[in-house]
DNA sequence: TCTTTGTGCACAATCGATTGTGCAATGAGG
DNA sequence: CCTCATTGCACAATCGATTGTGCACAAAGA
């Protein structure tokens, strides 16, 4: 029974396991076999019209053009996945991020995003939390994936798995956080000489019991902008006891925390360093809170700007990282070792930082 | 000469088309090939026991245990490129927005990004850089990476490539910015709702020329809020004549226009309602290089909250959206609808909104 | 007329993992 | 001793696009 034996066939096409996901989604989607049947030709022939192989494969002017139609009036479209199968190619960036909604990290998603799109590249796009576990586990997600390179800001206490990719020929950029003395690719800020200058300025202007609010102690980026402050205040005589620095994270309630003990405990205190955004905006709340006018009574200068640095009660002094170009420089290594395969050979790319005078920084010397 | 021969084929290997890429990237990757050697078992028996399909097709636990020692053994990843090309299933989510850097934006992708990690998808991240025709190319390239779900906030004017996404059965969830009467399911703020309260507060304090900044004209959200101000004039008596509509974007630079256009032009106004966060900075830049006194000499409400909000020269009052639950919200939709494969009903979400009252409108009542 | 050169295209293998089916070997029942 | 069921695994097809190779056919030269 002929009949029987079709129905069988398109049960099986139907409900079949391997055909379960189709239920529901039953559209057909116009694969090359088509364009080739549409076209009269054979799959090698309509493939090598559609790629622009035509004249290397001796195919005829006259057939590349009933190819093309026909691709046309079926608008084809390859799949990305049997060609990236096919040619163990993915064009596809890993970014990694620890928090995509701090406006910093967001601003380097989109640099990278937007370049990526321009040079034909899509970006998976994942947040680690600020957690080294998530971290490890998104990069062996991203790597099942087989990504062809990997921006990161990484969490910034553990290198292992990233020097890993790096040794199996990954091209890797690290961004913001890096790590002394590691054979990563990474852009980040003059942190040390952006945070001597601010700390000079402090010092220019009488300050001598400056307060720290720091990040994540063990990180690059706020181990050396201690050290530029420390420096700083060498030069000029000074040191930072221990009780001066506080803080353990880069966000606001640790700043926040930072903040209020450091007032609470040190009489002395004229100045606060904030080191991030967010821990900025902890101290302003806790400043807040303890009633404390800035700067008559306390001083305050920040890491990072913002968009509403200038308009706050008292306009926030700020160190600018220059995020766009922090972003665009990622973007720009990483498409061109992807694309050329060969390794940069600067490791460290340094973008310069801007103080930006406002008037969150009382002259101590002019009013006494 | 055998040797001849030998070095004859590893050349091919290394230049030969196909293994180009190879070049440079030579580390070997374990293949469920070289588990199946390592076990001494077949590719299917290896394929199933590491599937967790051991008993479902009688394979021995002992031969199983084998399987998954030697798959520990080479640190085995299947490539996710070849199961999704197996499968049809590539457990992609994409992600359009129109502006990453924006935070708003950028909480939305952070929401989506974690839900959607925490579910075993990843996502395809793109900026449509506030364009149409960008955004259009965008879905292309992710469909033809065959993402199996869309969450977008679209620019806004043109909805029918998004609609065609939707007829095909593919889940697509709107946020933020949706169409009136369209089958898309959106995530959204209660826009004219929250317009209209924050118009009658404006209207208590006894502001009778209001000046709007508005965004992209034509976009729901811009409409919305609109409706919610002529809504809430219109029980007061009031009425928008067109003059004090000013602005054509969702930036601080038509934000800024905007305002000096109206501040120059209009010298009834009394108060300024921007319609997003940029463009109340935009507004703000301009008051403040007019010389004019907030709250003193013009009252402003801004839509979205800021954390530095409280801490501006005048504490600002705005219209809060949840911005996490939207991004929240959305995210649960679109993998839901990605998991079950079945429709939401509701189309349109909306969720509620809170104005937070600070310093920035003035009574005019009171003072006189 | 037979060979040679060149043109135009089709056939089939391939990428890595999954899955329906088939085939031995072993044991149980008649 | 023969049949039949059960267990345990291997073979081969498949997903969609790319690419090396080979085979016709036609024109040109001997």
């Amino acid at each position: 029974m002929p009949t029987g034996d079709d129905r069988g066939g398109i049960a099986r096409l139907f409900f079949s396991a391997q055909f379960r996901w189709c239920v529901g989604i039953m559209q057909k989607t116009v694969k090359l076999k088509d364009v080739a049947e549409a076209a009269g030709v054979s799959l090698s022939t309509a493939s090598r019209a559609l790629s622009g192989q035509a004249s290397r494969y001796r195919i005829s002017t006259e057939t590349e053009r009933l190819v093309l139609a026909a691709a046309d009036r079926l608008s084809f479209r390859p799949s990305q996945v049997a060609q990236s199968f096919r040619s163990q190619q993915t064009r596809l960036l890993g970014v990694v991020l620890p928090d995509v909604s701090n406006p910093f990290f967001a601003s380097i998603a989109r640099e990278v995003t937007t370049h990526a799109e321009d040079n034909g590249y899509s970006v998976l796009l994942a947040d680690s939390r600020e957690s080294t576990e998530i971290e490890q586990k998104l990069i062996l997600q991203l790597r099942a994936r087989e990504i062809e390179g990997l921006v990161i800001s990484p969490v910034g206490l553990k290198k292992e798995h990233l020097e890993k990719l790096h040794d199996e020929k990954m091209p890797v950029v690290l961004v913001d956080r890096g790590f002394p003395s590691s054979p990563l690719v990474t852009v980040t800020s003059a942190h040390r000489e952006a945070a001597k200058q601010a700390t000079d300025l402090l010092v220019a202007n009488g300050h001598r019991h400056i307060g720290v609010l720091q990040g994540l102690p063990g990180t690059f980026p706020n181990d050396q902008r201690l050290a530029g402050i420390r420096e700083a205040l060498e030069e000029a005589g000074l040191s930072l006891s221990a009780g001066m620095v506080q803080g353990d994270q880069f966000s606001e309630s640790s700043g926040y925390r930072a903040t209020r003990r450091l007032i609470e405990s040190q009489p002395e205190l004229t100045a606060l360093f904030a080191l991030s955004n967010q821990i900025g905006l902890g101290a302003l709340r806790a400043i807040t809170e303890l009633g404390k006018k800035v700067p008559d009574e306390i001083s305050i200068l920040t890491f990072d700007d913002h968009p509403y640095s200038e308009f706050l009660v008292c306009p926030m002094t700020t160190v600018k990282q220059n995020v766009k170009e922090l972003g665009q420089l990622a973007a720009k290594l990483i498409t061109e070792e992807m694309m050329t395969g060969k390794r940069t050979d600067r490791k460290i790319h340094q973008v310069p930082v801007r103080i930006i005078e406002r008037a969150s920084i009382r002259n101590l010397a002019r009013s006494h």
